[in-house]
DNA sequence: CATGAATTTCAGAAATTACTGAAATGGTCG
DNA sequence: CGACCATTTCAGTAATTTCTGAAATTCATG
C-alpha cells in the first residue's frame, strides 16, 4: 500500500495533535506521530510513519525516541520482520496516568527540589520572600502527595471517585469552619 | 534605590522560574517577571521590573500583557503615582486554581471541541479510529466535569479532601467489582 | 566475519519564537 | 489644549528550536 493517503478524519485529528503537541511540551511532529499511532489499530513501523506524515526518516526516529522517553509509546516486534513497530497503550486511563506523571516529573518536581535547596541555605534576610517560598513548597508537597495517593487507586475506584463529583464535598466533616468567610457568589 | 542588585535568593529563584517558564507554555522572561512579582511584598512597576531583570522595557510590557492574559498578575495603582503597578495574588490556592483553569483552556478544551467536531461529521469508515476518538472525548468530558466540580468547592474543603489522601479510596462502595484482577504489587 | 537492512547520530539549514529600539499611542495635569 | 510621562506596538534582529540528509552505527543473517 504505497502512497496511501490519510483519510480526512486522520488528517484533521493528526493536524490538531500537531498543534497541541507544541502546547504540551513536545513539538509538532511528536504530536503528529502520537496521533497517528493513537488512531491505528495495528502497530506501525518508522517507515510507514515517515511516509504517512511526509517527514524525514531521521525526524521520525527522533520523534519516536522522545515519545519513548515520555513512556507514551511502546516498541513491539512483528513475527518475521526485523523492523521495530510502535503502538500506544489501549487503555486511555493508563495514557492519562502516564501523561500526568511525566508532566509532573518535568514541570513540578524540579521546582520542588529547587525550593528545598533554597530553604536549606537558611535565612537570607528577606522574611517575606522566604515565607513565600516555604508556603509554595508546602503547597506543592501537598499536591504531589495527593497525586501519589490517587495514583495508587485502581482505575475502577478512580472513575468512581471522579463520577461522584459534587457529592465529594458533602462527605467532609462540616465542623468548625477555619475560614469565616462564605464563598463569593460567581 | 538605583541599580540595587537582586539578592542571591532572588537570583536563583527567578532564574529557575525562567527555565520553568518555557516548560509551562510561557517564555523565559514571562516566568522571570512572575517570579519577581511573586517574591515581592509590594507591587512593582514596569520600570523596576525592567531594571531588576535587565531586559528591555518593551519586553517587560509584553511579558506583563501575557501574564495578565493568564490572569496571573493584577494591576494596581499607587496613590500619587501615574505608573501601573503589578502583583501576584497572596493566596496560593487561588494561583493554582487559575493556573489549572488557564492550562485547561489552552491545552484541553480545544481538543474537546475538535473531537466533538470530528464526531459530528459522522462515520467515515474507520470504525477503530472513530471508537478511539469517542472514547477519548468521553474521558476528557469526565475529567473536565470533575475539574468543574472540584473548582466549586471552597478552598478549605478542597484542602480537607486532598489531606484525606489515601482514605478517599476507602469511602467508595466496594460492591461487585467490575475488574476481577487485584492491583499488582509495586 | 562480511553483508546489508534498519536505525541513530549529528552538523548545518530552515523555521519558529523571543527580544529590542524606535516610533506611535494614550492619558493626565497644568 | 498641549506638554509630558507612561505604555504599547511593531518591524527588524537575535536566539532558539526543529528538521533534514549524509554518514555512522547496530545487529541479525548467511
Amino acid at each position: 500500500m504505497v502512497d496511501m493517503a490519510l483519510s480526512p478524519l486522520h488528517q484533521d485529528f493528526i493536524w490538531h495533535f500537531g498543534e497541541m503537541g507544541s502546547r504540551w511540551g513536545m513539538n509538532r511532529t511528536v504530536g503528529q506521530i502520537y496521533a497517528l499511532l493513537f488512531l491505528s489499530e495495528e502497530p506501525l513501523n518508522a517507515e510507514t510513519i515517515t511516509a504517512d506524515l511526509g517527514i524525514s526518516r531521521s525526524n521520525t526516529s527522533m520523534g519516536l525516541k522522545e515519545l519513548q522517553a515520555w513512556n507514551l509509546v511502546r516498541m513491539r516486534h512483528v513475527q518475521g520482520d526485523r523492523r521495530d513497530y510502535f503502538t500506544t497503550p489501549d487503555d486511555l486511563w493508563e495514557i492519562v496516568r502516564t501523561l500526568v506523571a511525566e508532566r509532573r516529573k518535568r514541570e513540578v518536581d524540579p521546582t520542588l527540589t529547587k525550593l528545598r535547596e533554597l530553604e536549606m541555605a537558611g535565612p537570607q534576610g528577606d522574611a517575606y520572600a522566604e515565607a513565600r517560598i516555604a508556603e509554595l513548597r508546602e503547597m506543592i508537597e501537598m499536591m504531589t502527595q495527593f497525586h501519589d495517593e490517587m495514583n495508587r487507586l485502581e482505575t475502577e475506584r478512580l472513575v468512581q471517585l471522579m463520577t461522584m463529583g459534587r457529592k465529594l464535598g458533602g462527605l467532609l466533616d462540616k465542623g468548625p469552619r477555619l475560614n469565616p468567610f462564605r464563598r463569593a457568589a460567581k
